[in-house]
RNA sequence: GAGCCAUUAGCUCAGUCGGUAGAGCACCGGACUUUUAAUCCGGGUGUCCCGCGUUCGAGUCGCGGAUGGCUCACCA
């Protein structure tokens, strides 16, 4: 009955035959250090060896001994991860060996190990993924190390890294292939583990202050909430084309509605337009909604949330953008659009109408559509000539009421909202503004993004009867405000490409 | 979408006037028991992005294309 080969070696020999075949069928293909590191791999299952270890439990991570050396000296210690160098004197060798916190040097002596472990380890390549234990000691030279007294292979590694020196460089590549940029560009773990806490710090400050965030659809059967050309998708059971969610916004204040009256959700959002160093296709943005507040109060809380982040994660309100000193100390100044405009351009645009504003523009020599109203003639003044100048932090006020659909009128001037855009080093950070409520009012907006659609324009809101039903039953006049975390993120770690701050940024397919 | 630039070894890069393809790192072999971009000796591993053309001869010149970067346009 138990007669022939146990089962466990029969297993063995099937893996270590099909291993066999699959390396003698890929060798033709790679270059000559790929199939070296093949070879290697076969050597190893021959030997008994598996190249692919399970689970091992560490005692230490490499930082932690580098920091607490003075308590650690002397002592045992298990770690684990990739070995990034190798300097072999004979019957010595040195190795670098990187994990999550950093880098540590491993020591390896043939009479501590023994000819065969010594002999193994001098097999292993840069890129292999070991657990080791030893003693932690410090070498002649001052070096924090680790004297391996047994060391276990983990993952071998089948491709070669990247030069040890200049690194990963080739952006497409970096982007491409994250993983080898994470590998061998510690400043880009860094950023991302910046990313982490920062998002981790908003959620923190929201959540002591009494907000809920919560998780609302991506699918949409109507893109609201923002002008911008939607990604469409679709439903197979249902049999319906759905979009990819351009904005939360219409969500959110349904929920406002319903009572929920301080709430947030931080997700992506999805916009089918340009690829720029500044924008991503999808990408992230935190919205906030407080019921009795107003456009003022959500100013507030912008500044707060970058001040206490800022200081959180760079350590001070003062930071370094590109090499310029950004200061987000609060209170950021307020300056309405049309002041701004009147200050930079040189151009008044107070009370004009569409077809007053259109002249002038195209005086000042600006492109101007036939159809573009009021609001979209200050929109490109500003962009035109103010946008460019705002480094510091500034609140922008007071925009047109055309360009601002989802905006509560301003009590003194029902053409101009009470809406704002804090920009720093240029640009525009977030977008809030105090929420219209007025059901009325909401669908006469619409209707004229409607028109506007008609006429061409894609990036105009459709209409959405079940969010006018919902400020039919009575949305409490509210605040809200929408951040793009990519840029924050980008602003708080000194990145200039919004592809730094994403783990894989959307590239052509190859 | 337009302009400019780039593409050469696994990685980072040189390559002159059109004349047999180069360096460092990595890798392979050897020496070396406290090195650290270790060192020393030996070894060059290649679809020069692709195609067409000019030429006796193209990594190099011309045309077309691909991919990427930057700027502009678009886009909050």
């Amino acid at each position: 009955m138990y007669a022939g080969k146990q089962p466990g070696y029969m297993g063995g020999s099937i893996v270590k035959d099909h291993h066999e075949e699959h390396v003698e069928e890929q060798r033709q293909e790679l270059n000559e250090l790929m199939a070296i590191r093949r070879t290697k791999l076969q050597s190893l299952y021959d030997a008994g060896v598996n190249p692919y270890g399970e689970k091992f439990e560490r005692t230490h991570y490499a930082q932690e001994i580098i920091d607490n050396f003075e308590s650690l000296e002397g002592q045992k210690t298990v770690i684990a991860g990739r070995l990034m160098s190798f300097r072999t004197h004979g019957k010595a060798s040195f190795s670098d060996l990187m994990d999550a916190s950093g880098r540590i040097q491993l020591y390896l002596r043939v009479d501590v190990l023994g000819e065969e472990a010594y002999g193994f380890a001098n097999q292993l390549d840069i890129g292999d993924i070991v657990g080791v234990s030893g003693t932690i000691f410090r070498t002649k030279r001052g070096q924090i190390s680790v004297e391996v007294e047994s060391l276990k292979l983990l993952s071998k590694s089948l491709r070669p890294l990247p030069d040890k020196w200049h690194g990963l460089k080739d952006v497409d590549l970096r982007y491409r292939q994250r993983y080898v940029d994470l590998i061998v560009n510690p400043d880009v773990r860094e950023v991302f583990r910046k990313r982490s806490q920062i998002i981790q710090c908003l959620r923190d400050f929201l959540n002591t202050r009494g907000f809920i965030e919560v998780e609302t659809p991506m699918l949409h059967p109507i893109a609201g909430g923002a002008n911008a050309r939607p990604f469409v998708t679709h439903h197979n059971a249902l049999d319906m084309d759905l979009y990819m969610r351009i904005a939360p916004e219409l969500y959110l204040k349904r929920l406002l509605v319903g009572g929920l009256d301080k709430v947030y959700e931080v997700g992506k959002n999805f916009r089918n337009e340009g690829i720029s160093t500044k924008h991503n296709p999808e990408y992230t943005s935190c919205e906030i909604y407080e019921a009795y507040a107003d456009a003022e109060d959500m100013m507030k809380l912008t500044e707060d949330i970058f001040a206490y982040i800022a200081e959180q994660v760079v350590g001070s309100t003062k930071i370094v953008f590109q090499g310029r000193e950004i200061d987000l100390t609060p209170p950021w100044p307020r300056k309405p659009m049309l002041e701004a405009i009147r200050e930079y351009a040189g151009v008044d645009l107070t009370g004009l109408n569409d077809e007053q504003a259109r002249k002038l523009a195209r005086e000042k020599g600006l492109s101007v559509p036939n159809n573009a109203s009021y609001g979209n003639i200050v929109e490109e003044f500003f962009d035109e000539y103010v946008e460019p100048h705002l480094i510091q932090p500034i609140f922008i006020t007071d925009h047109p009421v055309e360009v601002s659909p989802l905006a509560k009128r301003k009590k003194d001037n029902p053409n101009l909202t009470d809406r704002f855009e804090p920009f720093i080093v240029t640009w525009e950070v977030a977008n809030g503004f105090t929420e219209l409520n007025d059901p009325i009012d909401q669908e006469g907006r619409f209707r004229k993004q409607m028109e506007q659609r008609e006429q061409g324009d894609e990036e105009a809101h459709m209409m959405d009867e079940d969010f006018i039903r919902a400020l039919e039953y009575g949305m409490p006049p509210a605040g809200g405000l929408g951040i793009g975390i990519d840029r924050m993120v980008m602003l708080l770690t000194d990145s200039p490409s919004i592809r730094d701050v994403l783990l894989f940024p959307h590239m052509r397919p190859r």
